[in-house]
DNA sequence: TCCTGGAACTTGAACGATCAAATCTTGCCG
DNA sequence: CGGCAAGATTTGATCGTTCAAGTTCCAGGA
């Protein structure tokens, strides 16, 4: 088993003392060239690699971001996270930072485990994804001082704290842009209840696309609950009114793949447009507005960084614009 | 903004030493009764909470597993990895441990991110998803006496290490059964080309129960690399052959969709199983194997903390049994 | 009475890094 | 050639915890 080898192993080899290790880590520009060069050959010849725990100590600061892992809810829309995670765990080790998972069943839940999080691991930040209007989390960490960032746009107050988030009504615009290239009038939109941020944003999009072409949306506006067998029975109920439409676009993959189904024996097909790009999607050929999770995994540690290694900044955000991905359903 | 409270605060304030504290909360059978409910007011009273990389730098423990979060690949599978992470989370919480995510892009690179992490934060396991033969990490992590748990079978030697799997074979197996019980008699298997651990798994149960029903397998076994294109090219090979199959098991969903594209016309229907009960297995009605993801994520927990809390026991191992999920196409 | 032994608790040191202040070098100017 | 500031490096203290080695107290046996 190899020896321990800490700043003084290194110091010893470089024949410098701890500290001018320490700097050639942190502060290499105090450091004489030549030295530094010396230095670095012992840290190279010998392996060594700082203790986090050691620094944490004495700094305050662990490197450590901690991220919420969801229960898989509907099971179609959990891969959003899982895109998300994986460029959040990229981007942060190449800015030298580290993602731990936490659980919370209920939001109470969660501003427990900020507590013990931070208490225990002296966590450097979070990132929170599904903000909602008036989320208590966000209000907790800001009022503790805590460095966060949100995927997704605090719809009460816009520059409450540094943000990313993905430009739904400008997704919905480019479906509905596109099926009414393609001739269709009677765009319909199956979306959720008002009252959600993501879903108005997403509603509107539609509502101002077909508005700015001067195309009367009345009565086609629909609003349900997310979920497969709810896409189906709203598609099911536009397309057996007085004036269907000849197009939809869904507020959801769930929703898309219910209205898909419903619309199937139509004639002339009826084209359906999802949102998110799940799997799913992918899979059964629906088109759909695809969100780019990597980029927005890596914007939020750029905002995180900035605030952390950086001086305090006026809080910052990116809004980022998705992309109409098309295939057999459209 | 709250003062740092330390175990030094809350021996003051229950007029005892540090010591005392620290065993309160690591030895509580050393401890007097009395003094030890003077102690735990005293920490409940001021909120203390132990400081992790102080604990940690002592005792060189720092209660973090590592767990790898891989590229979303063919984006239907990837799903697994998902459940799995969130059940492992939840679990090693309750059990005083957190997980931390790292990325690799190959077996190499994994290997210096083993390194990376036991030399900067001390992790105290590793958790190893899709192991196969001759896995280059396992047998890193072993010679360096790391402790960890593969979810997926050491293929090569039964006995190397503490893992968890699920009973591939017996999955496959209650899905031939069932379309045996219906009545089928030419039942094929798509699933990958052979040489892959889990691949051969799960043919192993699909013909070990043809044989035992005294059914002829021939012809009807089939190989392709996983995808939905190459399902359907498969299942369409089958079906125009000289003595087509009656009914399918898959090796994977993905395979699994292909195939049920490719059977949609045929009549009388031909029943088609998957393999994962990922979410599009769920949307699209597909009947399919499931895993017990969450089971499978409490039980590497448990090997891990019985290797690292416990005293050096012998490699254990848990199987799993999977469960047919029929839905529509079965 | 004195000693022994164990339970209950306390004290100093150490883990490995960084901060802050002290010390040593060097170069430059008058 | 002295003085002095800026640059380069070293030294001692410290972060919060646990380990190892004390100390105190008290019961029980010879």
């Amino acid at each position: 088993m190899a020896e321990k080898v800490t700043i003084a192993t290194v110091a010893r080899r470089a024949r410098v003392s701890r500290q001018t290790v320490s700097n050639v880590l942190n502060a290499p520009h105090i450091v004489r060239e030549e030295t530094r060069r010396r230095v670095q050959e012992a840290i190279d010849a010998l392996g060594y690699r700082a203790n986090q725990a050691a620094r944490q100590m004495r700094t305050g600061r662990s490197r450590l971001i901690a991220v919420r892992i969801e229960p898989t809810r509907d099971g179609i829309n959990g891969s959003v996270l899982d895109r998300f995670l994986h460029g959040l765990t990229e981007t942060a080790e190449t800015a030298g930072y580290r993602i731990m998972l936490y659980t919370a069943t209920d939001v109470d839940r969660e501003i427990v485990a900020y507590d013990d999080l931070l208490g225990a691991y002296d966590l450097d930040a979070f990132v929170l994804t599904g903000t909602d209007h008036g989320d208590p989390r966000t209000a907790w960490l800001a009022g503790r001082g805590v460095p966060f960032v949100t995927f997704g746009r605090p719809w009460d107050a816009p520059d409450a704290h540094p943000w990313v988030d993905v430009d739904g009504a400008a997704g919905t615009a480019q479906a509905t842009a596109y099926l009414l290239a393609a001739g269709h009038r009677r765009i319909a939109f199956v979306g959720w209840p008002a009252g959600s941020g993501v879903g108005d944003d997403r509603r509107a999009g539609w509502h101002a696309t077909l508005a700015a072409a001067g195309v009367d949306p009345g009565g086609l506006d629909r609003e349900t609950v997310d979920g497969i067998a709810e896409g189906g029975q709203v598609a099911r109920d536009l397309l057996g009114g007085a004036a269907p439409p000849t197009a939809l676009v869904c507020a959801s993959d769930s929703l898309a793949l219910g209205a898909l189904q419903a619309v199937r024996a139509a004639e002339p097909a009826v084209p359906v447009i999802g949102f998110d790009d799940t799997p799913v999607a992918a899979a059964i050929g629906l088109s759909s507005v695809s969100q780019p999770l990597g980029e927005a995994a890596a914007r939020c540690v750029d905002l995180l960084t900035a605030v952390l290694d950086g001086p305090h900044r006026t809080p910052d955000h990116v809004l980022l614009q998705p992309s109409l991905v098309l295939r057999h359903t459209a």
